[in-house]
DNA sequence: TACAAAAACTAATATGCGTTAGTTTTGTTA
DNA sequence: TAACAAAACTAACGCATATTAGTTTTTGTA
């Protein structure tokens, strides 16, 4: 049999991680049971281990993928030539783009990644450490350049990374705002404060 | 033998409370293990049945308590005669205070509610979107009376309460920076933003 | 159509869980 | 010191879990 589906571009190794990273950020890592997964997946639960190695395998997938993604990006950005302020801003559209296209492997990277084994519980740890080094490597220059306001770089970096992971609750609201108004508003809200 | 410790006023059943606030956030709740609670507290597993109904109401008190704490504060903040932007910075300063001060419990509010069993999960929930009502309205009030600028007023809460929530990554840097640092610089980010 | 590999199935194993039952120890009070 | 209640203990139960072993079905290819 070959490895691609007919008419899809999918493998079930594919689907099964898309399953599972719903399933995980619904119910959590524990809580998720690799039958209610083969439910999903419409399988028998043991016929999952011909495609996948581990249950735990599956949550090394998910936050090794999303970790990547974001790190992908950020080189991407540093290496861009333009001002801190528009580098910010692409960090900051890029995160919310993220939560909204791949909502279930990010929430998964941001809630379960505790449930991660060693080495990669560290691996990963060590992996946003380095992340949050850089935003505030950024945010110190554009001090530096006098293009943002003397607060605690530490807390900028804090605060900018919280508040766009907060899009996690976004779901509910998403039928009365469009995609533009959220980014847009949160962008000013970040830069600029709500305050006139 | 009297309910009050000899030396503490505290029973033994606030600090099975306390400790699996502690065990709850670092492990989640479902990986965590009455065994588990039961060494932190220094008795066998079943001992801890003489204080508490089941490890699901150590869940619903932690929760519930936090809850009320913040529900009670809100009240209290929009009783206050006092401009919009003060109340906002009221607001945020309670959030952070709790998330030092109690920071265990409002993790385990934030993070593990989900494992609550009904009717509490619903009633949680409730309680959680009535307090983001409450501060949509203040937000509204705000932009009407022009004190703040006017973006939607769900954006604005979303980035409010996902920025002091962030603080749960804060330990990290606590010996850096002093708390006042952090409240002032949150503050002034949130109000004023980052962009001179 | 026959073969081989992929992937499904059933059955079973070992483990850890929350919790209960029943008993013993501990500590306070009369 | 005798009596009582609180809280500890040991042993065990029933259940759900991830995973393995072994077998059968499905499916693509020669």
């Amino acid at each position: 049999m070959s490895k691609i589906k007919l008419g899809k571009n999918t493998s079930k190794k594919d689907v099964i991680i898309k399953k599972s990273s719903a399933l995980f950020k619904t119910k959590g890592f524990n809580a998720a049971s690799m039958r209610e997964l083969a439910d999903a997946v419409g399988v028998e639960a043991p016929s999952l281990y011909n495609h996948i190695g581990s249950k735990s395998e599956l949550l090394q997938t998910i936050c090794f993928k999303v970790a990547n993604e974001f790190t992908t990006q950020l080189t991407e950005t540093e290496n861009k030539k333009c001002s801190i302020t528009d580098k910010i801003e692409l960090i900051i559209r890029f995160h919310i783009t993220m939560m909204l296209d791949e909502f279930d492997e990010v929430f998964v990277a941001n809630h379960e990644w505790k449930h991660l084994q060693e080495p990669f519980l560290s691996n990963f740890l060590n992996q946003r450490r380095n992340y949050e080094k850089r935003l505030v490597a950024i945010i110190e220059e554009g001090i530096a350049k006098k293009e943002l306001r003397n607060i605690n770089p530490y807390v900028a970096v804090l605060t900018l990374l919280s508040a766009v992971r907060g899009l996690e609750f976004w779901q509910r609201h998403k039928k009365n705002i469009s995609t533009k108004v959220l980014e847009d508003d949160m962008v000013t809200h970040l830069l600029k404060g709500i305050a006139k």
